[in-house]
DNA sequence: ACATAAAATGACTATAAGTCATTTTATAAA
DNA sequence: TTTATAAAATGACTTATAGTCATTTTATGT
Protein backbone atom coordinates (compact mmCIF):
# COMPACT_ATOMS: atom_id res chain seq x y z
CA UNK A 1 0.00 0.00 0.00
CA UNK A 2 2.26 2.66 -1.50
CA UNK A 3 -0.35 5.25 -1.69
CA UNK A 4 -0.25 6.74 2.00
CA UNK A 5 3.77 7.40 1.14
CA UNK A 6 3.10 8.70 -2.29
CA UNK A 7 0.12 11.07 -0.65
CA UNK A 8 2.83 12.19 1.82
CA UNK A 9 5.27 12.84 -0.43
CA UNK A 10 2.75 14.86 -2.22
CA UNK A 11 2.13 16.69 0.79
CA UNK A 12 5.63 17.71 1.23
CA UNK A 13 6.23 18.62 -2.21
CA UNK A 14 2.70 21.08 -1.95
CA UNK A 15 4.16 22.60 1.43
CA UNK A 16 8.13 22.90 -0.87
CA UNK A 17 6.07 24.70 -3.56
CA UNK A 18 4.39 26.83 -1.54
CA UNK A 19 7.30 27.82 0.41
CA UNK A 20 9.33 28.89 -3.20
CA UNK A 21 6.53 30.54 -4.26
CA UNK A 22 6.64 32.49 -1.14
CA UNK A 23 9.91 33.15 -1.12
CA UNK A 24 10.15 34.33 -4.55
CA UNK A 25 7.40 37.08 -3.76
CA UNK A 26 9.47 37.65 -0.54
CA UNK A 27 12.61 38.68 -2.46
CA UNK A 28 10.90 40.54 -5.79
CA UNK A 29 8.39 42.17 -3.53
CA UNK A 30 9.28 42.17 0.10
CA UNK A 31 7.67 40.73 3.19
CA UNK A 32 5.92 43.31 4.18
CA UNK A 33 4.18 44.19 0.70
CA UNK A 34 3.59 40.51 0.21
CA UNK A 35 -0.03 39.16 1.07
CA UNK A 36 -1.38 35.34 1.49
CA UNK A 37 -3.55 36.32 -1.69
CA UNK A 38 -0.25 36.92 -3.37
CA UNK A 39 1.57 33.64 -2.26
CA UNK A 40 -1.79 31.48 -3.08
CA UNK A 41 -1.87 33.40 -6.39
CA UNK A 42 1.80 32.61 -7.02
CA UNK A 43 1.80 28.81 -5.68
CA UNK A 44 -1.76 28.41 -8.03
CA UNK A 45 -3.68 27.40 -4.83
CA UNK A 46 -6.50 28.89 -3.02
CA UNK A 47 -5.65 31.02 0.28
CA UNK A 48 -7.64 28.58 2.28
CA UNK A 49 -5.00 25.90 1.06
CA UNK A 50 -2.09 27.53 2.38
CA UNK A 51 -3.60 27.35 6.27
CA UNK A 52 -3.57 23.37 5.53
CA UNK A 53 -0.02 23.93 5.80
CA UNK A 54 0.72 26.78 7.79
CA UNK A 55 -0.77 28.03 10.37
CA UNK A 56 0.38 31.84 9.81
CA UNK A 57 1.94 34.29 7.13
CA UNK A 58 4.64 34.29 10.26
CA UNK A 59 5.09 30.58 9.91
CA UNK A 60 5.50 30.48 6.43
CA UNK A 61 8.17 33.28 7.21
CA UNK A 62 9.71 31.28 9.85
CA UNK A 63 10.07 28.34 7.89
CA UNK A 64 12.30 30.39 4.72
CA UNK A 65 14.53 32.04 7.20
CA UNK A 66 15.65 28.71 8.75
CA UNK A 67 16.38 27.75 4.95
CA UNK A 68 18.44 30.88 4.77
CA UNK A 69 20.18 30.23 7.94
CA UNK A 70 21.00 26.64 6.87
CA UNK A 71 22.37 28.02 3.94
CA UNK A 72 24.75 30.08 5.61
CA UNK A 73 25.76 27.48 8.01
CA UNK A 74 26.36 25.29 4.76
CA UNK A 75 28.41 27.91 3.13
CA UNK A 76 30.35 28.74 6.46
CA UNK A 77 31.61 24.75 6.25
CA UNK A 78 32.44 25.06 2.39
CA UNK A 79 34.29 28.27 3.28
CA UNK A 80 36.40 26.23 5.97
CA UNK A 81 40.04 25.14 4.69
CA UNK A 82 42.50 22.92 6.57
CA UNK A 83 44.81 23.82 8.99
CA UNK A 84 43.06 27.08 9.68
CA UNK A 85 43.22 28.08 13.03
CA UNK A 86 39.54 28.53 15.61
CA UNK A 87 40.35 32.54 14.99
CA UNK A 88 41.00 32.06 10.83
CA UNK A 89 38.13 29.84 11.21
CA UNK A 90 35.88 32.49 13.17
CA UNK A 91 36.86 34.80 10.35
CA UNK A 92 35.95 32.98 7.61
CA UNK A 93 32.67 32.80 9.32
CA UNK A 94 32.05 35.91 9.78
CA UNK A 95 32.89 36.90 6.04
CA UNK A 96 30.59 33.98 4.72
CA UNK A 97 28.13 35.48 6.75
CA UNK A 98 28.63 39.14 5.78
CA UNK A 99 28.85 38.24 1.98
CA UNK A 100 25.19 36.55 2.09
CA UNK A 101 23.76 39.72 3.60
CA UNK A 102 25.21 41.53 0.72
CA UNK A 103 24.06 38.90 -1.79
CA UNK A 104 20.87 38.32 -0.86
CA UNK A 105 18.71 41.00 0.64
CA UNK A 106 15.40 39.41 1.43
CA UNK A 107 17.78 36.83 3.13
CA UNK A 108 18.87 39.73 5.22
CA UNK A 109 15.80 40.81 5.69
CA UNK A 110 14.10 37.52 6.79
CA UNK A 111 17.47 36.91 9.62
CA UNK A 112 17.24 40.74 10.55
CA UNK A 113 13.20 40.28 10.99
CA UNK A 114 13.61 36.89 13.08
CA UNK A 115 16.75 38.48 15.31
CA UNK A 116 14.46 41.20 15.92
CA UNK A 117 11.50 39.27 16.48
CA UNK A 118 9.90 38.18 20.06
CA UNK A 119 10.57 34.17 20.62
CA UNK A 120 6.93 34.84 22.41
CA UNK A 121 5.05 35.70 19.65
CA UNK A 122 6.23 32.57 17.44
CA UNK A 123 4.92 30.29 19.85
CA UNK A 124 7.15 27.96 18.97
CA UNK A 125 7.65 24.68 21.13
CA UNK A 126 10.84 24.13 23.07
CA UNK A 127 11.61 21.58 21.24
CA UNK A 128 11.56 23.83 17.62
CA UNK A 129 13.80 27.03 19.06
CA UNK A 130 16.07 24.19 20.34
CA UNK A 131 16.25 22.73 16.41
CA UNK A 132 16.27 26.14 15.03
CA UNK A 133 18.98 27.72 17.02
CA UNK A 134 21.08 25.15 18.95
CA UNK A 135 21.74 23.08 15.74
CA UNK A 136 20.63 24.66 12.66
CA UNK A 137 21.99 28.41 13.38
CA UNK A 138 25.27 29.81 12.93
CA UNK A 139 24.97 30.16 16.66
CA UNK A 140 25.91 26.67 17.18
CA UNK A 141 29.18 26.72 14.73
CA UNK A 142 30.44 29.65 16.03
CA UNK A 143 30.64 28.14 19.53
CA UNK A 144 32.29 25.13 18.17
CA UNK A 145 35.49 26.96 17.52
CA UNK A 146 34.94 29.08 20.09
CA UNK A 147 35.32 26.33 22.00
CA UNK A 148 38.29 24.76 20.14
CA UNK A 149 40.03 28.24 20.21
CA UNK A 150 40.00 28.07 23.75
CA UNK A 151 41.57 24.69 23.51
CA UNK A 152 44.06 25.70 20.96
CA UNK A 153 44.99 28.91 23.67
CA UNK A 154 44.15 31.44 21.03
CA UNK A 155 40.83 32.80 22.43
CA UNK A 156 40.88 33.88 25.98
CA UNK A 157 39.04 31.35 28.80
CA UNK A 158 38.14 33.76 31.38
CA UNK A 159 34.28 34.10 30.34
CA UNK A 160 32.48 30.98 29.38
CA UNK A 161 31.93 29.50 25.84
CA UNK A 162 28.39 29.70 25.55
CA UNK A 163 28.26 33.27 26.88
CA UNK A 164 31.46 34.49 24.62
CA UNK A 165 30.06 32.48 21.18
CA UNK A 166 26.16 34.22 21.72
CA UNK A 167 27.93 37.47 22.72
CA UNK A 168 30.03 37.25 19.55
CA UNK A 169 26.80 36.88 17.48
CA UNK A 170 24.71 39.54 19.33
CA UNK A 171 26.85 41.55 18.54
CA UNK A 172 27.69 40.34 14.61
CA UNK A 173 23.70 40.92 13.96
CA UNK A 174 23.63 44.05 15.92
CA UNK A 175 26.68 44.99 13.65
CA UNK A 176 24.84 43.96 10.48
CA UNK A 177 21.20 45.09 11.38
CA UNK A 178 22.14 49.29 12.09
CA UNK A 179 24.36 49.10 8.20
CA UNK A 180 21.00 47.48 6.77
CA UNK A 181 18.58 49.17 8.10
CA UNK A 182 20.26 53.54 9.58
CA UNK A 183 22.24 52.69 5.70
CA UNK A 184 21.09 56.55 4.97
CA UNK A 185 22.17 57.50 8.93
CA UNK A 186 25.59 56.20 7.54
CA UNK A 187 25.77 58.07 4.76
CA UNK A 188 25.09 61.08 6.05
CA UNK A 189 27.90 60.72 9.14
CA UNK A 190 30.61 59.56 6.10
CA UNK A 191 31.00 56.19 7.34
CA UNK A 192 30.86 53.22 5.25
CA UNK A 193 29.21 49.77 5.82
CA UNK A 194 32.85 48.37 4.88
CA UNK A 195 34.37 50.70 7.83
CA UNK A 196 31.69 49.76 10.16
CA UNK A 197 32.72 45.62 9.47
CA UNK A 198 36.06 46.58 9.45
CA UNK A 199 36.02 48.26 13.00
CA UNK A 200 33.73 45.20 14.33
CA UNK A 201 36.42 43.05 14.02
CA UNK A 202 38.79 44.83 14.65
CA UNK A 203 37.82 45.28 18.04
CA UNK A 204 36.18 41.51 18.48
CA UNK A 205 39.66 40.12 17.36
CA UNK A 206 41.21 41.90 19.86
CA UNK A 207 38.87 41.65 22.81
CA UNK A 208 38.60 37.91 22.36
CA UNK A 209 41.98 37.13 21.72
CA UNK A 210 44.49 35.63 24.61
CA UNK A 211 46.43 38.19 25.98
CA UNK A 212 49.61 36.96 26.30
CA UNK A 213 50.54 39.49 29.03
CA UNK A 214 48.49 38.51 31.71
CA UNK A 215 48.12 34.88 30.88
CA UNK B 1 -2.81 89.94 20.06
CA UNK B 2 -1.58 87.11 22.29
CA UNK B 3 -4.89 85.00 20.88
CA UNK B 4 -2.60 83.06 18.44
CA UNK B 5 0.09 82.53 20.98
CA UNK B 6 -2.05 80.49 22.74
CA UNK B 7 -3.53 79.05 20.82
CA UNK B 8 -0.15 77.55 19.58
CA UNK B 9 0.38 76.54 23.34
CA UNK B 10 -3.23 74.88 23.43
CA UNK B 11 -1.96 72.76 20.21
CA UNK B 12 1.40 72.13 21.65
CA UNK B 13 -0.48 70.73 25.07
CA UNK B 14 -2.68 68.64 23.19
CA UNK B 15 -0.07 67.16 21.16
CA UNK B 16 1.76 66.34 24.18
CA UNK B 17 -1.76 64.60 25.51
CA UNK B 18 -1.77 62.64 23.17
CA UNK B 19 1.61 61.55 23.42
CA UNK B 20 1.30 61.15 27.05
CA UNK B 21 -2.16 58.93 26.81
CA UNK B 22 -0.26 56.94 24.22
CA UNK B 23 2.84 56.07 26.04
CA UNK B 24 0.82 55.06 28.80
CA UNK B 25 -1.03 52.37 26.94
CA UNK B 26 2.12 51.46 25.21
CA UNK B 27 3.28 50.87 28.50
CA UNK B 28 0.60 48.77 29.90
CA UNK B 29 -0.95 46.87 26.77
CA UNK B 30 1.89 47.21 24.69
CA UNK B 31 2.59 48.98 21.07
CA UNK B 32 1.38 46.40 19.07
CA UNK B 33 -2.06 45.69 21.05
CA UNK B 34 -2.47 49.60 20.98
CA UNK B 35 -4.86 50.84 18.89
CA UNK B 36 -5.17 54.48 17.39
CA UNK B 37 -8.57 54.08 18.46
CA UNK B 38 -7.39 52.80 22.06
CA UNK B 39 -5.58 56.23 22.08
CA UNK B 40 -7.97 58.47 20.91
CA UNK B 41 -10.24 57.13 23.63
CA UNK B 42 -7.48 57.39 26.21
CA UNK B 43 -6.81 61.69 25.12
CA UNK B 44 -10.65 61.89 25.04
CA UNK B 45 -10.35 62.97 21.42
CA UNK B 46 -12.01 61.70 18.71
CA UNK B 47 -9.54 59.30 16.38
CA UNK B 48 -9.59 61.49 13.46
CA UNK B 49 -8.13 64.69 15.94
CA UNK B 50 -5.44 62.29 15.97
CA UNK B 51 -4.21 62.61 12.84
CA UNK B 52 -4.69 66.76 12.50
CA UNK B 53 -1.48 66.15 15.17
CA UNK B 54 0.55 63.31 13.90
CA UNK B 55 0.29 61.94 10.71
CA UNK B 56 0.49 58.03 11.43
CA UNK B 57 0.81 55.99 14.04
CA UNK B 58 4.24 55.13 13.67
CA UNK B 59 4.47 58.69 13.96
CA UNK B 60 3.68 58.85 17.43
CA UNK B 61 5.80 55.88 18.34
CA UNK B 62 9.04 57.34 17.19
CA UNK B 63 7.95 60.85 19.11
CA UNK B 64 7.61 58.19 22.05
CA UNK B 65 10.99 56.66 21.05
CA UNK B 66 13.08 59.79 20.80
CA UNK B 67 12.05 60.88 24.31
CA UNK B 68 13.00 57.58 25.93
CA UNK B 69 16.11 58.14 24.30
CA UNK B 70 16.44 61.86 25.83
CA UNK B 71 15.70 60.31 29.07
CA UNK B 72 18.49 58.06 28.32
CA UNK B 73 21.06 60.41 27.50
CA UNK B 74 19.71 62.76 30.01
CA UNK B 75 20.55 60.24 32.96
CA UNK B 76 23.76 59.32 31.31
CA UNK B 77 24.99 62.63 31.76
CA UNK B 78 24.01 63.02 35.16
CA UNK B 79 25.97 59.79 36.17
CA UNK B 80 29.14 61.42 35.00
CA UNK B 81 31.37 62.33 37.75
CA UNK B 82 33.79 64.14 37.79
CA UNK B 83 37.22 63.21 37.24
CA UNK B 84 36.62 59.80 35.85
CA UNK B 85 38.35 59.05 32.62
CA UNK B 86 36.89 58.29 29.30
CA UNK B 87 36.75 54.72 29.48
CA UNK B 88 34.98 54.97 32.78
CA UNK B 89 32.75 57.15 31.42
CA UNK B 90 31.77 54.76 28.60
CA UNK B 91 31.30 52.23 31.05
CA UNK B 92 28.93 54.37 33.33
CA UNK B 93 26.51 55.06 29.87
CA UNK B 94 26.60 51.07 28.95
CA UNK B 95 25.71 50.88 32.61
CA UNK B 96 22.79 53.15 32.89
CA UNK B 97 21.73 52.69 29.50
CA UNK B 98 21.54 48.91 30.31
CA UNK B 99 19.74 49.33 33.65
CA UNK B 100 17.03 51.57 31.51
CA UNK B 101 16.23 48.58 29.53
CA UNK B 102 15.64 46.47 32.87
CA UNK B 103 13.23 49.17 34.24
CA UNK B 104 11.16 50.15 31.82
CA UNK B 105 9.77 47.68 29.13
CA UNK B 106 7.97 49.75 26.85
CA UNK B 107 11.17 51.95 26.50
CA UNK B 108 12.80 48.86 25.71
CA UNK B 109 10.28 47.60 23.41
CA UNK B 110 10.40 51.01 21.61
CA UNK B 111 14.40 51.82 21.55
CA UNK B 112 14.39 47.98 19.96
CA UNK B 113 11.80 48.33 17.62
CA UNK B 114 13.19 51.50 16.06
CA UNK B 115 16.45 49.93 15.74
CA UNK B 116 15.29 46.74 13.93
CA UNK B 117 13.22 49.81 11.69
CA UNK B 118 13.94 50.33 8.08
CA UNK B 119 14.52 55.00 7.95
CA UNK B 120 13.12 54.37 4.41
CA UNK B 121 9.80 53.36 5.76
CA UNK B 122 9.90 56.68 8.46
CA UNK B 123 10.24 58.80 5.58
CA UNK B 124 11.71 61.31 8.10
CA UNK B 125 13.52 64.01 5.84
CA UNK B 126 17.13 64.31 6.28
CA UNK B 127 16.93 67.64 8.92
CA UNK B 128 14.77 65.26 11.03
CA UNK B 129 17.03 62.14 10.93
CA UNK B 130 20.33 64.39 11.81
CA UNK B 131 18.15 65.46 14.74
CA UNK B 132 17.15 62.65 16.31
CA UNK B 133 20.26 60.32 15.22
CA UNK B 134 23.21 62.95 15.67
CA UNK B 135 22.19 65.26 18.71
CA UNK B 136 19.58 62.94 20.39
CA UNK B 137 20.92 60.02 20.61
CA UNK B 138 23.33 58.45 22.75
CA UNK B 139 25.40 57.06 19.80
CA UNK B 140 26.38 60.99 19.87
CA UNK B 141 27.70 60.72 23.48
CA UNK B 142 29.26 57.33 22.80
CA UNK B 143 31.48 59.44 19.78
CA UNK B 144 32.03 62.32 22.07
CA UNK B 145 34.11 59.70 24.70
CA UNK B 146 35.67 57.85 22.22
CA UNK B 147 36.66 60.75 21.07
CA UNK B 148 38.16 61.86 24.29
CA UNK B 149 39.37 58.56 24.85
CA UNK B 150 41.60 58.51 21.59
CA UNK B 151 42.61 62.04 22.63
CA UNK B 152 43.89 60.38 26.34
CA UNK B 153 45.22 58.00 24.54
CA UNK B 154 43.36 54.86 26.11
CA UNK B 155 41.54 53.84 23.15
CA UNK B 156 43.36 52.66 20.54
CA UNK B 157 43.40 54.85 17.62
CA UNK B 158 43.25 52.74 14.41
CA UNK B 159 40.42 52.88 13.92
CA UNK B 160 38.72 56.24 12.63
CA UNK B 161 36.22 57.20 15.98
CA UNK B 162 33.09 57.65 14.16
CA UNK B 163 33.28 54.28 12.75
CA UNK B 164 34.43 53.02 16.23
CA UNK B 165 31.29 54.77 18.23
CA UNK B 166 28.88 53.74 15.66
CA UNK B 167 30.22 50.17 16.47
CA UNK B 168 30.18 50.34 19.58
CA UNK B 169 26.44 50.96 19.64
CA UNK B 170 25.41 48.78 17.09
CA UNK B 171 26.99 45.78 19.10
CA UNK B 172 25.23 46.98 22.41
CA UNK B 173 22.04 47.25 20.72
CA UNK B 174 23.15 43.75 19.54
CA UNK B 175 23.68 42.38 22.76
CA UNK B 176 20.28 43.86 24.14
CA UNK B 177 18.39 42.52 21.72
CA UNK B 178 18.78 39.42 21.48
CA UNK B 179 18.87 39.51 25.26
CA UNK B 180 15.34 40.74 25.30
CA UNK B 181 13.54 39.13 22.66
CA UNK B 182 15.31 35.71 22.91
CA UNK B 183 15.35 35.55 26.53
CA UNK B 184 13.53 31.82 26.50
CA UNK B 185 16.73 30.45 24.03
CA UNK B 186 19.51 31.89 26.77
CA UNK B 187 17.41 30.09 29.40
CA UNK B 188 17.31 26.93 27.55
CA UNK B 189 20.99 27.31 27.35
CA UNK B 190 21.32 27.87 30.84
CA UNK B 191 23.79 31.80 30.27
CA UNK B 192 22.27 34.43 32.09
CA UNK B 193 21.28 37.95 31.09
CA UNK B 194 23.98 39.37 33.42
CA UNK B 195 26.31 36.67 31.93
CA UNK B 196 26.14 37.99 28.63
CA UNK B 197 26.34 41.57 29.22
CA UNK B 198 29.47 41.13 30.98
CA UNK B 199 31.25 39.05 28.04
CA UNK B 200 29.94 41.57 25.91
CA UNK B 201 31.94 44.34 28.03
CA UNK B 202 35.08 42.27 28.49
CA UNK B 203 35.19 41.84 24.58
CA UNK B 204 34.32 45.19 24.16
CA UNK B 205 37.11 47.10 26.79
CA UNK B 206 39.62 44.65 26.11
CA UNK B 207 38.80 45.15 22.12
CA UNK B 208 39.21 49.37 22.26
CA UNK B 209 41.80 49.75 24.73
CA UNK B 210 45.16 50.99 23.51
CA UNK B 211 47.15 47.73 23.25
CA UNK B 212 50.58 49.02 24.83
CA UNK B 213 52.84 46.51 23.12
CA UNK B 214 52.16 47.87 19.53
CA UNK B 215 51.49 51.69 20.14
C1' DA C 1 -21.50 3.01 -9.51
C1' DC C 2 -21.45 4.50 -4.98
C1' DA C 3 -19.65 5.87 -0.34
C1' DT C 4 -16.32 8.08 2.23
C1' DA C 5 -12.44 10.63 3.44
C1' DA C 6 -9.02 13.96 2.15
C1' DA C 7 -7.98 18.11 -0.12
C1' DA C 8 -9.15 22.39 -1.95
C1' DT C 9 -11.99 26.36 -2.44
C1' DG C 10 -13.36 31.30 -2.04
C1' DA C 11 -16.77 34.06 0.00
C1' DC C 12 -16.91 35.72 4.43
C1' DT C 13 -15.46 37.76 9.07
C1' DA C 14 -12.55 40.46 11.95
C1' DT C 15 -9.50 44.03 12.97
C1' DA C 16 -7.36 48.18 12.71
C1' DA C 17 -5.25 52.10 10.13
C1' DG C 18 -6.29 56.04 7.87
C1' DT C 19 -9.84 59.54 5.38
C1' DC C 20 -13.12 63.08 4.71
C1' DA C 21 -17.67 65.34 4.49
C1' DT C 22 -20.03 67.31 8.16
C1' DT C 23 -20.58 69.55 12.64
C1' DT C 24 -19.00 72.25 16.51
C1' DT C 25 -16.47 75.91 18.52
C1' DA C 26 -13.94 80.23 18.80
C1' DT C 27 -12.82 84.65 16.98
C1' DA C 28 -13.55 88.82 14.30
C1' DA C 29 -16.58 92.05 11.96
C1' DA C 30 -20.87 94.46 11.30
C1' DT D 1 -25.94 91.14 19.73
C1' DT D 2 -25.97 88.85 15.52
C1' DT D 3 -23.55 87.06 11.74
C1' DA D 4 -19.60 85.39 8.97
C1' DT D 5 -15.50 82.87 8.81
C1' DA D 6 -11.82 80.08 9.99
C1' DA D 7 -9.99 76.51 12.95
C1' DA D 8 -10.70 72.35 15.33
C1' DA D 9 -13.00 68.21 16.12
C1' DT D 10 -15.91 64.44 14.87
C1' DG D 11 -17.15 59.59 13.71
C1' DA D 12 -19.00 56.98 10.04
C1' DC D 13 -16.80 55.21 6.18
C1' DT D 14 -13.14 53.13 3.17
C1' DT D 15 -9.40 50.13 2.57
C1' DA D 16 -6.35 46.49 3.30
C1' DT D 17 -5.24 42.05 4.66
C1' DA D 18 -4.93 38.08 7.84
C1' DG D 19 -7.35 34.26 8.96
C1' DT D 20 -11.93 31.04 8.92
C1' DC D 21 -15.26 27.72 7.60
C1' DA D 22 -19.30 25.80 5.20
C1' DT D 23 -19.35 23.91 0.78
C1' DT D 24 -17.46 21.63 -3.30
C1' DT D 25 -14.16 18.80 -5.73
C1' DT D 26 -11.16 14.99 -6.11
C1' DA D 27 -9.23 10.52 -5.03
C1' DT D 28 -9.55 6.04 -3.06
C1' DG D 29 -11.66 1.74 -1.69
C1' DT D 30 -15.82 -1.38 -1.81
Amino acid sequence: MGINERKEREKLRRREEILEAAEKLFFTKGIDHTTMDDVAEMAELSKGTLYLYFKSKEEIHWEITQRHLRKVVDDMEKAMKPGQNAIECLLTMAKVFVEHFEEDHAAAHSILFFQACDLKTLNLDMEEINRAFINDSPIHMVSEYVKKGMEEGLIRNDIPAEALSSTLWAQLLGVMQIITVKKELFELIHVSREAIIESHIKIVLNGILKNHENS
